[in-house]
RNA sequence: GGGCGCAUAACUCAGUCGGUUAGAGUGCGAUCCUUACAAGGUCGAAGUCGCAGGUUCGAGUCCUGCUGCGCCCA
């Protein structure tokens, strides 16, 4: 055993057992009815990248505890798979295309573009596979599945047919998020906000026919003029003096409660609000009574006649009082269009060009529309003022352009009964969220019930099968289209039908002629929809003769990972999976997709399956960094898993992830560079994190970063980018390592045998104690998901206890022939115990040593010893013996500890060499002393100290340093060695301390109210302390004049 | 505006049911190349538990308000 590397060296032991694992078919699960199942679904990685930290914290906790059921004896299947991610990993390809080819998606074409798309999603699912294997994750990798794969595929078809023909999907027109470079609709979660520099243009309209006295003009503001051209009607609030006194209302009880100096700029509100009473309000008044009239106002530009409107939108207190309603292009406009039945006019072509609706605007660009309008609206006059301002925007997540909102028709999930169903598995039970607090979001989310927009108008993904007909006059017309569709089709199964007539309120795209003062009337189009169960050619071909077109539009993404419990388990088939593994016991994501993802997938599973997809989920934190930023690589901050394993070594990472998982929401990790030269870790700040080249602070060295773009810097060796915080994990693992290297070459010649209680030494009952309450703790933790707690325990024991006290205090008895085959026996159990507790942690490291300990000590256990497993991953998980479990030998042990740093203290702080060796007398009670006279021997070694004297009549020699501990005194003979006056300023202020802790004691218990009413064991508990305290301070004042007498 | 979380040593974090003198790792200081481990051992210094009230015999812990930071939703 000398020839073990004094390091542990973490590649070559993943290089071995990750094969031998896989190769042995440890991470397959099948379906054996006779065994409890246990599954977990992977989140499926997104394809579009390499994984992060995040990925890796998120799979080290699955893997921790898929490793942790196995043990236990559940059949564990870790089911695994990536997801195809429409609009996140299209844009990707796009934009290599566009950066490295100057070609655009249509120069390539839908066809070569899938394939260009399919080519990189190969290339990062085995790249995202590899990282995952590198982090030792047991999936069952036969049963990998890819969202667009044909299993799942199969699913999406199934559950959108499903849902079709229950009438839960509908399509309709409707404002959508329109990312006019990637030229589709992007849901709001796509979507991002930021603050630009904008300007307020405020623009006249001609009212039509005033009467007299009325006013000839009414003024509008815009951030937005070209909007201007599909302008259908100009609003005015219904009441404006209510909604003014409502206003003020607020503002006055406001004032009420607010801070001193927020108050000055609510009284100024108040000021403008009285000012506008006077001059605007009879005017909206004038206005809102015109409206009731039905009269009508010119839209330059378009000569058209729109009509002015009541509508509660129009804020009476802002700007004019009066708004431009444009309900093709604004949400809240859109709402008003569909409460006073508004024409919609859409302007803007998908490219974000305006269209034929736009008059002799059309063609342009949104910007230089823009500036067309503001200069035809100056030429006419009716540009009153532009005002600076800065303006919120919505931005594309994925193109980083702005947002467009833009009439379009868009296919929807229709959510009401759908997500009742999901919120009443949460509120009941059925399924758990973990931490509690997170089912509050999920709550309010479904709660809102909103229909699921579910179409893309992407070209990865599924697409929507379904056919939908030419426009078609009437209703009748319609069935008529439809009754011929069926007629054609026969009865086919797998073939669904709607006809659709629009929804109420007018979705016109239609220009007014020029005269503008024709009203613009709705069209009374209705479609016949197909839905094909199956992608059939044949049964296509009959639609498409009959005039039927297939959407072009792709499914959210979302879509097909709702089901991915239920799709990858082969469902729709009554597969032996779907009966043996579903509900699934756990899912394990992260918070930002409660609502996206587990409400879905909870809603699909009730619906297809009948039952909620997993019984548990557990959100972990999320991983910001020194500064609480998220981390990404755009930023710098990023820290990649494989980085960490290279350096600190896979155990490490998973053991310093799971050290962090507390329940709080996120966690810190101070990131740092790794000098390639030196390797010394360089803290990382907002500011070198973007720098191409970084100098060491250590040796000096440079060394390039993400950012090294020009040739001199890429030459430079590259800083990995890392965080010390592994270092405690990867040091644990070294620690771990060099107990294993000690314990092996201990066992020369062990044999198995069982162990007599009365062969055990305190010590040995004492680890065992500790070893068996360990034992419960990390059970315990796992099983409720506190992985930190776990880590914890795992790393104190093994570190402060089994490391530094047992196999310090076995190095005496495993010298002794004697003691020495005991001494074994345990040693080897607590090893062997300890590794299997470990291994859901720290798999690689434990197998390493599990298969050395095999060589040496193939049959282990204190009841006579039993062969062990081939392979700790599948050892079974350590029973918590309870009765081993024993207070008093803990209590016992202390005593021993507290003795022992008391000695080490003397003389470290009289600069006592280590070399030599001191004696000592202690006094203290019969009890204590016949507990502690026999440590003698590890006084010796783990002190090098001698003992002359125990109990109640010991004394103190003339020249000694004492330590005071509770009910015991211990006196070192320093002789030659004594620091008199470090020895007195200790005491002095170790009397003061305990003065303190004296007179606090003291006010307690005079407290009548304190004596009375606690309980009484703990007013007990405090006189006992007190009176210990008292002792104390007695020998310690002693010590000190005997001290002041030297 | 609504919801959620966090604030404990220089840094990153534990602290269970309210009850002994609030802990760990890193960093810092001292010391030791002691026969598993210098990625180590031993010892030490370091705290107004964010602020203000309240409940209680007793509050880092429970309640209210405030401040600061972060996240989510509109």
């Amino acid at each position: 055993m000398d020839e073990l590397p004094k390091q542990y060296e973490h590649a070559a032991a993943q290089d071995r057992w990750y094969p031998v694992w896989e190769g042995r078919g440890y991470f397959n699960s099948d379906p054996d009815p006779k065994r409890k199942p246990f599954t977990i679904v992977i989140p499926p990685p997104n394809v579009t990248g390499a994984l992060h930290l995040g990925h890796a914290l998120n799979n080290s906790l699955q893997d921790i505890l898929v490793r942790f059921k196995r043990m236990q004896g559940y059949n564990a299947l870790w089911m695994p798979g990536t997801d195809h991610a429409g609009i996140a990993t299209q844009a990707v390809v796009e934009r290599r295309l566009l950066a490295e080819e100057k070609l655009s998606r249509h120069d390539l074409g839908r066809e070569k573009l899938v394939e260009r798309i399919w080519t990189w999603k190969d290339a990062y699912e085995r790249r995202i596979l590899d990282q995952l294997k590198q982090m030792g994750c047991s999936c069952d990798w036969r049963r990998t599945r890819f969202t667009l794969d044909e299993t799942c595929a199969r699913a999406v078809r199934n559950t959108f047919f499903r849902m079709f023909q229950d009438k839960l999907i509908y399509r309709g027109k409707r404002l959508v998020n329109w990312d006019t470079f990637l030229q589709t609709a992007v849901s709001d979660d796509e979507v991002f906000h930021e603050t630009v520099k904008g300007a307020f243009w405020h623009f006249r309209y001609e009212v039509i026919g005033p009467k007299p006295g009325e006013p000839t003009h009414v003024t509008i503001a815009t951030t937005r003029p070209e909007t201007m051209l599909g302008d259908t009607a100009v609003a005015v609030h219904p009441d404006p003096a209510a909604a003014l006194d409502k206003v003020e209302a607020e503002l006055r009880e406001k004032l009420a409660s607010a801070p001193e100096k927020e108050r000055d700029g609510i009284r100024k509100q108040l000021e403008d609000l009285t000012e506008r009473r006077r001059t605007l309000l009879p005017q909206l008044i004038q206005l809102r009574d015109m409206a009731r009239d039905g009269r009508m106002v010119m839209l330059p530009i378009m000569k058209r006649a729109i009509p002015l409107v009541a509508d509660e939108w129009a804020k009476p207190e802002l700007g004019t009082g009066c708004v431009k309603i444009t309900p093709a292009h604004d949400p809240n406009d859109y709402e008003v269009g569909l409460r006073q039945e508004l024409p919609m006019i859409n302007i803007l072509n998908p490219d974000g060009t305006l269209n034929a609706n736009a008059g002799r605007h059309a063609g342009f660009t949104i910007p230089v529309a823009r500036k067309r309008v503001v200069a035809e609206m100056e030429e006419l006059g009716l540009l009153e003022k532009t005002e600076d301002r800065e303006i919120d925007l919505a931005h594309s997540d994925r193109s980083k352009t702005p947002i467009e909102p833009y009439l379009a028709d868009q296919w929807f999930v229709r959510m009401d009964e759908l997500a009742q169903s999901a919120m009443d598995a949460v509120s009941d039970g059925r399924v758990k969220i973990v931490p509690g607090r997170y089912a509050k979001g999920y709550l309010d989310w479904l709660g809102e019930k909103r229909d699921w927009p579910v179409s893309r108008q992407l070209w990865w993904g599924h697409r929507i099968p379904v056919w939908t007909s030419k426009p078609v006059r009437d209703l009748d017309g319609a069935r008529a289209l439809e009754k011929r569709a069926r007629d054609k089709l026969g009865g086919r199964d797998g073939v669904a039908y709607t006809v659709q007539a629009e929804e109420r309120g007018p979705h016109v795209e239609r220009a007014a002629d020029s005269t503008g003062y024709s009203a613009i009337v709705a069209g009374p189009d209705c479609h016949v929809h197909v839905c094909l169960r199956e992608d059939d050619p044949a049964v296509a071909k009959i639609l498409e003769d009959l005039g039927f077109v297939q959407s072009e539009d792709v499914l959210d993404t979302w879509f097909s990972s709702a089901l991915w419990p239920h799709s990858t388990l082969g469902w729709p088939e009554k597969t032996p999976e779907l009966g043996y593994y579903y509900p699934t016991s756990v899912l394990i994501t992260s918070r930002d997709i409660i609502t996206l993802w587990v409400a879905r997938m909870v809603l699909t599973g009730l619906y297809n399956v009948g039952d909620a997809p997993f019984r548990e989920v557990f959100i972990h934190p999320k991983i910001l960094d020194r500064d609480g930023e998220t981390m990404s690589k755009s930023k710098g901050n990023g820290v990649d898993p494989l980085d960490v394993i290279e350096k600190f070594g896979a155990d490490a990472l998973r053991f310093g992830l799971a050290y962090l998982t507390t329940e709080t929401q996120d966690v810190r990790m101070p990131v740092d560079f790794e000098c390639p030269h030196c390797h010394v870790l360089v803290e990382q700040t907002k500011k070198n994190r973007e720098l191409p080249r970084i100098a060491c602070k250590k040796c000096g060295g440079e060394f390039s970063t993400q950012w090294a773009t020009k040739e001199e810097d890429k030459a430079l060796p590259r800083g990995a980018v890392v965080s010390e915080r592994f270092e405690v994990a990867r040091n644990f693992a070294n620690k771990l390592w060099n107990a294993s290297r000690f314990s092996l070459m201990n066992l020369e010649g062990y044999t198995p045998g069982a162990v007599a209680e009365s062969e055990l030494t305190l010590e040995d009952r004492w680890v065992l104690s500790r070893l068996n309450t360990v034992t419960r703790q990390v059970t315990e933790a796992l099983e409720t998901f506190h992985y930190s707690e776990a880590a914890r325990a795992l790393y104190d024991f093994a570190w402060d206890e089994f490391c530094s006290f047992y196999v310090e205090m076995l190095k005496p008895r495993l010298g002794d022939a004697t003691l020495r085959p005991t001494a074994q026996r345990v040693l080897a159990h607590t090893l062997d115990t300890l590794l299997r507790l470990l291994q859901p942690i720290m798999p690689f490291i434990t197998e390493e040593v599990w298969q050395l300990l095999g060589g040496i000590a193939p049959k282990r256990g204190l009841d006579g010893g039993t062969a062990a497993a081939d392979s700790v991953m599948i050892a079974p998980w350590p029973a918590c013996d309870a009765a081993r479990i024993m207070p008093e030998i803990e209590t016992s042990f202390a005593r021993f500890q507290a003795v022992l740093v008391a000695l080490r203290d003397v003389r470290a702080r009289n600069n006592i060499a280590p070399k030599e060796t001191i004696e000592f007398s202690a006094r203290c009670d019969e009890a204590t002393a016949a507990l502690l006279e026999p440590m003698a021997p590890y006084f010796a070694t783990m002190a090098k100290a001698h003992a002359t004297a125990w109990g109640p009549a010991a004394t103190a020699p003339e020249m000694s340093a004492s330590a005071t501990l509770p009910g015991m005194e211990v006196f070192v003979d320093l002789r030659g060695f004594i620091d008199v006056k470090a020895e007195i300023a200790r005491h002095e202020k170790e009397r003061d301390n305990l003065a303190k802790l004296i007179v606090g004691k003291q006010s307690k218990l005079g407290n009548a109210s304190f004596v009375e009413r606690a309980p009484p064991a703990v007013v007990e508990q405090e006189r006992e302390s007190l009176a210990q305290l008292e002792k104390q301070r007695e020998s310690v004042v002693a010590t000190l004049e005997k001290l002041r007498a030297m």
